[in-house]
DNA sequence: TCATTTATGAGACTCCAGTCTTATGATGAG
DNA sequence: CTCATCATAAGACTGGAGTCTCATAAATGA
């Protein structure tokens, strides 16, 4: 099962294939919620269905966890009404982004892996989903800086906040959790403070 | 093999067993130059040793890796003589550590991963050297700012400069490596201008 | 040189990811 | 309702990481 045809579940019985789609992620959201990184075998036993059939639908363990990731689907993750000042917009958002990373650290952490496991994948295990949610919030210095200087301040912004980032503040620098937030936060406002005189290229 | 006793190799038959174990580091360090990731196999047959002996020196692939890591060994990266402006000696330690990050990139990946690996690892895979050669560039600002606060800016410095935030913009964000070098330093750049003003606690 | 210690080698074994084959049984078209 | 289609289940198989046992051979003290 090298590569699943693009459209194998929209020929033949498709409302089965996606029940037993919809079953699988199902089981491996809730095994991954109750904390660990579920084997294949484990979550389909999970799911009453037999560990080839998930093979069939996923070509990996990444790509099941991968798809059984909870994802937020908002598209902004700014307050309502969203504030002028550009630092308060940014903060929120860089606020949501390092919360919801610290909530979900083994997840992201497992992810992480097996985005750079040996083999490499066709699908993308990390979309990057964030960037526009920085982008967003920069939307008022889009004017002075122009676009292509937001895009690369909100790609550092994504990088200062991310998972990595916390991972080596974690594990090599040997900060506690709440330490780690608060130098993310602070590294947020730096480069955003920085891009108001010197903005990326 | 959970856990190799500490003196191990300063009890018995100390220079055979230091021979075997400079042979295995020999022999990982000219795959792992040849550019891939090997498998304790592969060192151990080319070191002309078993497997399992391998094994009794390295409690796992990641560990024997790690040791055979070349390292720099190089307590200042700074030029010599070292300048005086601050952003200057920063931006000498930031390059160095940049390029290095990039020359090495495959290796940098392989032991980050091990590192995130299920296993939790006794001995420490990555041991963040840098941090003193930030620390050592931030010396002048010292007096002004505090240790504790050089000593956050260098963890923040080290992070930005990193394999992890390296991986974000190359992986996700999808910038080259070039790209990737820049925003780098921009970010460096960045947050050394703004501990001058409001320093991370 | 001999005896004893002790590192090593050979090979089988477990566990997990992923693949493949074959047989069964549900699905849905007629 | 019937039957061909097609998803699924059962289970064997590969390959790699790491463990364990036991026999061998090399180093060292006497």
């Amino acid at each position: 099962m090298k590569t699943m045809s693009m459209d194998y579940l929209e020929s033949g019985r498709t409302r089965q294939k996606q029940r037993t789609r919809d079953q699988l992620i199902a089981a491996a959201r809730e095994l991954i919620t109750a904390g660990d990184t579920p084997r294949v075998e484990e979550v389909a036993e999970a799911a009453g269905i037999s560990r080839p059939t998930a093979y069939r639908y996923f070509a990996s363990q990444a790509e099941l966890l991968a798809a059984a990731y909870p994802e937020t689907g908002a598209t902004s993750v700014l307050p309502d009404p969203p504030p002028a000042a550009l630092d308060e917009r940014v903060a929120a958002v860089a606020r949501f982004v390092i919360s919801r990373v610290q909530e979900t650290e083994p997840q992201q952490r497992a992810m992480l892996r097996f985005s750079l496991g040996d083999v490499p994948h066709e699908l993308p295990l990390r979309k990057g989903r964030a960037i526009a949610w920085f982008v967003e919030a920069l939307a008022p210095m889009a004017d002075s800086i122009g676009d292509e200087s937001v895009h690369r301040l909100a790609l550092a912004l994504r990088a200062a906040c991310g998972i990595e980032t916390r991972v080596w503040l974690s594990d090599v620098a040997g900060l506690a959790p709440v330490e780690v937030s608060a130098l993310q936060e602070w590294m947020v406002d730096a480069l955003v403070q920085r891009a108001l005189e010197t903005p990326p290229t």
